[in-house]
RNA sequence: AGGACUAUAGCUCAGUUGGUUAGAGCGCUACCUUGACAUGGUAGAGGUCGGCAGUUCGAAUCUGCCUAGUCCUACCA
């Protein structure tokens, strides 16, 4: 073995080993066990939450396939429809200065493929890093020819079954992407704006209460009066209920329009009378539909004001009108547009006020304009009777949450849900499979030749939908459609529903529920019943920054996992972080920050720092502030294994460890380990099947550092360094070594697949194991009889007294270099064996120079003193220690112990206490209260003894 | 507006059904290169568990209210 831990040495070539022998392969032997990796985006890369979410998959696969599960972790990369397609725009305009249009549909598209087989391997090469133990062997793409045909057959299945709809619906449109996006694609935040209080004359000489020939209206958005149908009040508003079915003459355009009532209409808000415009805004839209409105649009594409407006009925039919847009605005983009008509109402007089007023400002997630709801064609998923069945599989347990509270989440957006619209105006992704006749009538189908023979169409003109689905549409098929659907597969059968989804809580709606909704709608089970996707949702928290700021490329305060696994230089870091910016004015703010962060880069962790780090803190499911303290402890941890393998190594490579079978001696230190062991075992399993990685990881932790390292190699040490020790004796402490660590190794394995193979690979021939990979080795299990709870306590014995020795050497400043005398005064029968059984520990790990056993009745020196029960640890004070010095440290000590008495006896005084408490509470109350006024009349006396010199 | 979550040591976090002397890592202090390990060892300091009230013999833990913060959903034109 090295002499010094180093990942990067022995990362590279065990997951190639892996991989290149096939271990992540399903066995296809036990029982199944199945996840899928929630496709990342194809040409992006990998950030923290998919190392942190990976790390949970693959911890809890490996951990499966130990336990002689057969395991299918399935992978794949969504192709990302917006993302992608914005980013090789941007790539084209900035490398040939063309548009998507310059380039037309087709090449566009070469395009787009080009740069997916590019960069596509990055984000797989990225998770072979990390160790992740996915079947490669099975990698699917959300735009391959499988998923072409699981998308079409699933558009076709929903159609069919009346679950998908096409119609001119009010939309949430991006003007920039032009494209419609769904609901939960629209971000809104507080932004500053105005409310402008615009007055709108009665017609036909109605006044209201006060005499006014006008009403006011108050408005955010001025423009979208050129297609206001109506003025709304509140049906109990006492100022305007006369004024209901009277008519408006809307300003600048002279259109009449009505006044109606509606109780949507807030009365405290505003004026009161609220401008509707059903074209322009979503509950405008729901009130045109309650009332019968018509409907004029007044923007195109890119939300500028059209030259001839666009009217409709309430079903969405266009009419034949006579309405226009008044000269001055036409062509005007929106923002212009309102400028315009403020200015001109002003002009009128017709301004009232102008106010200043926060308002939600919806901007698509992708392009960051504000959205501008328009009247479109377009594809929809009905999804209230999908929700329904979705639901009730979460209220009945088929589907769990961990944690259970992401189900109100769930439960609160399901009862609630919107129609889905499904059709993008976008070029990459997955094409409508809807054709056109001439007359504009649609056939849904396989294909052109499908949909002809299909419905009987004959020769006539076909074109296809332009369209392309929303991205979420094919990866709410992930789960069945990457094993085969809609062919029933043996994978299909054998591996689905699958056991567990990782995944964070922001993608819940946009994935998490949809994937529900479209697998049970097409997945049944032999008897008919709808398939579930997963029994378990597994739901993470947001990895942020050590401020607990969300890690963002504009904020510059993104780790890279790949970063901290292998380190970087301060000047690569600063590069990554600020170059190829959106917003390039950042850059120095960042470079000042990062330089303050990082003075000088980061170390290279490794992958198993990193893993066990992401797994000690995957607490609660809440968010996680990623603390680099955190990783340096753990990339010691590491450090730490190696360290302790290489002494176990170092003492029992080339030796009789026991494997042979020949008989063996245990020390009181070897069965305390090994039920220790039992103990840890027990922890880790019950942690993992609970999804408390972070328990695990402490479990682990705790073990091997507090426990094997720091007292059991030191107390194997007088053993093998013993020259009178037997053969057997030298076997069973051995044996120890080996055993529990290849245990604790394989019991590791799961979160630190790295170290604990390169380690494992050493020690399995002294424990006699053949097996070819850490990996494929059974999963410890805790088997209660091997608890041994009397060597537990005796061993407690010896850390007690060894301990005391210890606090009495650092408070009392003795060098450790120096051996002390040691007696044992006022012990029992059974302290006396003890002492006797474990001298040789006791001298060496607290380095004595002689143990004193001093009988009954035989006075002490002046010592110093620790307690061990009711016995006295004592160090002779002659010479060594300053009387001073122990009368302070016996006095802190009687302090701590005389605040407990107190307590102790407050409660025990207490008849209630007494009384009420179950009894074996008030006894150990009782014991303890006791133990400690022993314990603090002890060091009274030995106070009293040295303040009488 | 509705809802969820969080508040424990200087920092990042554990603390299962109410009963411990409230724990860990990092940081801090002192001492130490001792034959696995200075990416180390030993010892130590540090917390009235956000506040107030309640339930209880007993509350970090249960209930209510309050404060501070994070987030989600829906929105006022």
């Amino acid at each position: 073995m090295d002499k010094t831990y180093n990942p990067h040495a022995i990362e590279q070539q065990w997951y190639q080993h892996w991989e290149e022998n096939s271990y992540f392969t399903p066995s296809g032997t036990g029982s199944p066990y199945s996840i899928v990796i929630p496709p990342p985006n194809v040409t992006g890369s990998l950030h923290m939450g998919h190392a942190f979410q990976d790390t949970i998959m693959d911890t809890l696969i490996r951990l499966k396939r130990m336990q002689q599960h057969d395991t299918l972790w399935q992978v794949g990369t969504d192709h990302a429809g917006i993302a992608t397609q914005m980013l090789v725009e941007r790539k084209v305009q900035a490398e040939e200065g063309l548009t998507r249009h310059d380039l037309g549909r087709d090449k566009f598209l070469d395009k787009v493929w080009e740069w997916k087989e590019e960069s596509g391997g990055n984000i797989t090469r990225q998770l072979r890093r990390l160790g992740a133990s996915v079947d490669w062997d099975r990698e699917r793409f959300t735009m391959d020819d499988g998923f072409y045909t699981a998308v079409q057959e699933a558009f076709i299945r929903l159609y069919e079954d009346g679950l998908i709809y096409r119609g001119k619906r009010l939309v949430n449109w991006d003007p920039k992407l032009h494209t419609a996006i769904s609901d939960l694609e629209v971000v809104s935040e507080d932004e500053a704006g105005h409310l402008w209080h615009m007055r709108y004359p009665l017609a036909d000489g109605a006044t209201t209460a006060n005499g006014d020939n006008y009403i006011v209206v108050a408005t955010t958005r001025p423009e979208t009066m050129l297609g206001d149908t109506a003025v709304a009040v509140h049906p109990e508003d006492e100022r305007y209920q006369h004024l209901v079915g009277q008519f408006i003459e809307l300003p600048l355009v002279g259109r009449r329009i009505p006044i109606i009532a509606d109780d949507y209409v807030d009365q405290e808000f505003g004026t009161g009378c609220v401008k509707i415009t059903p074209a322009h805004d979503f509950n405008d839209y729901a009130m045109g539909q309650r009332h019968g409105l018509t409907m004029i649009n007044v923007l195109d594409q890119d939300a500028a004001i059209l030259a001839t407006p666009e009217v409709y009925n309430t079903e969405g039919k266009s009419i034949e009108h006579s309405e226009t847009i008044p000269a001055a605005y036409q062509g005007l983009d929106r923002y212009a547009a309102r400028d315009g008509i403020v200015a001109d109402l002003q002009g009128l007089g017709q301004l009232e006020k102008i106010e200043d007023h926060t308002l939600k400002a919806p901007r698509g997630d992708r392009s960051g304009l504000v959205i501008e709801p328009l009247l479109t064609d377009q594809w929809f998923v009905s999804t209230k009777p999908l929700a329904e069945p979705a639901i009730a599989a979460v209220e009945d347990g088929r589907i769990e949450f961990v944690p259970k509270q992401w189900e109100n989440t769930y439960f609160a957006w399901m009862r609630d849900i919107q129609d889905w619209c499904i059709s993008r105006q976008l070029w990459w992704g997955h094409r409508i499979p809807a054709w056109y006749d001439d007359a504009g009538k649609f056939y849904v189908g396989r294909s052109e030749a499908d949909v002809r023979a299909k419905y009987n169409l004959g020769d006539i003109n076909l074109r296809q939908d332009e369209d392309v689905l929303d991205t979420w549409f094919s990866s709410g098929l992930w789960t069945f459609g990457t094993m085969g659907w809609p062919d029933m597969t043996e994978a299909l059968k054998r591996y689905h529903p699958t056991d567990v989804l990782v995944t964070g809580f922001d993608i819940i709606f946009f994935w998490v529920a949809r994937m529900i909704m479209m697998t049970m709608h097409l997945m049944k089970h032999e008897d008919g019943s709808d398939q579930v996707p997963f029994k378990t949702i597994y739901v993470t928290g947001l990895i942020r920054d050590e401020n607990g700021d969300k890690m963002s490329k504009s904020k510059g305060n993104v780790l890279d996992p790949l970063d901290l696994i292998d380190g970087i230089s301060l000047e690569d870091l600063l590069a990554k972080r600020t170059g190829n910016m959106m917003q390039p004015q950042l850059a120095k703010k960042i470079d000042k920050q990062t330089r303050k962060h990082f003075p000088e880069g980061m170390a290279a962790y490794g992958t198993d720092a990193l893993r066990f780090t992401l797994c000690s803190l995957a607490s609660t499911g809440r968010d996680i502030k990623f603390d680099l303290g955190r990783i340096e402890g753990n990339r010691n941890f590491c450090n730490k294994i190696w360290n302790a393998a290489s002494y176990v190594l170092m003492n029992c490579e080339d030796q009789d460890c026991g494997q042979h079978g020949d008989a063996v001696e245990l020390s009181l230190a070897d069965r305390w380990i090994l039920s220790r062991l039992q103990r840890t075992q027990q922890k880790v399993l019950s942690a993992l099947d609970s999804y408390r990685f972070d328990h695990a990881a402490e479990a682990l932790y705790s073990f091997i550092c507090n426990e094997y390292c720091a007292w059991y190699l030191e107390l194997s040490k007088p053993v093998l360094w013993d020259d009178n020790a037997s053969p057997e004796q030298l076997r069973g402490t051995r044996q120890t070594l080996v055993q529990v660590l290849e245990s604790a190794l394989r019991l590791a394995h799961p979160l630190m697949p790295y170290i604990t193979e390169e380690i494992w690979q050493k020690v399995k021939p002294l424990v006699g194991k053949t097996g070819p990979s850490i990996m494929l080795e059974a999963y410890p299990e805790f088997t209660a009889d091997m608890v041994d709870e009397q060597a537990e306590a005796d061993l407690n014995w010896v850390r007690d007294v060894i301990e005391g020795v210890r606090n009495i050497r650092g408070e009392m400043n003795i060098s450790p270099a120096k051996p002390i005398p040691l007696l044992f005064s006022k012990g029992q029968e059974s302290d006396q064996a003890k002492l006797e059984a474990n001298r040789s520990f006791l001298i060496k790990l607290a380095k004595l120079e002689s143990v004193t056993w001093l009988p009954a009745g035989e006075e002490a020196p002046l010592s110093a003193t620790a307690l061990v029960g009711q016995m006295e640890v004592l160090v002779p004070m002659a010479g060594l220690i300053d009387k001073d010095a122990e009368l302070a440290r016996l006095t802190k000590e009687l302090a701590k112990l005389n605040g407990e008495i107190k307590r102790f006896n407050g409660k025990l005084s207490n008849a209630k206490f007494v009384d009420n408490a179950p009894a074996e509470v008030v006894d150990k109350e009782r014991e303890k209260l006791a133990e400690a006024e022993a314990a603090a009349a002890t060091l009274q006396q030995q106070v009293a003894k040295i303040e009488a010199i």
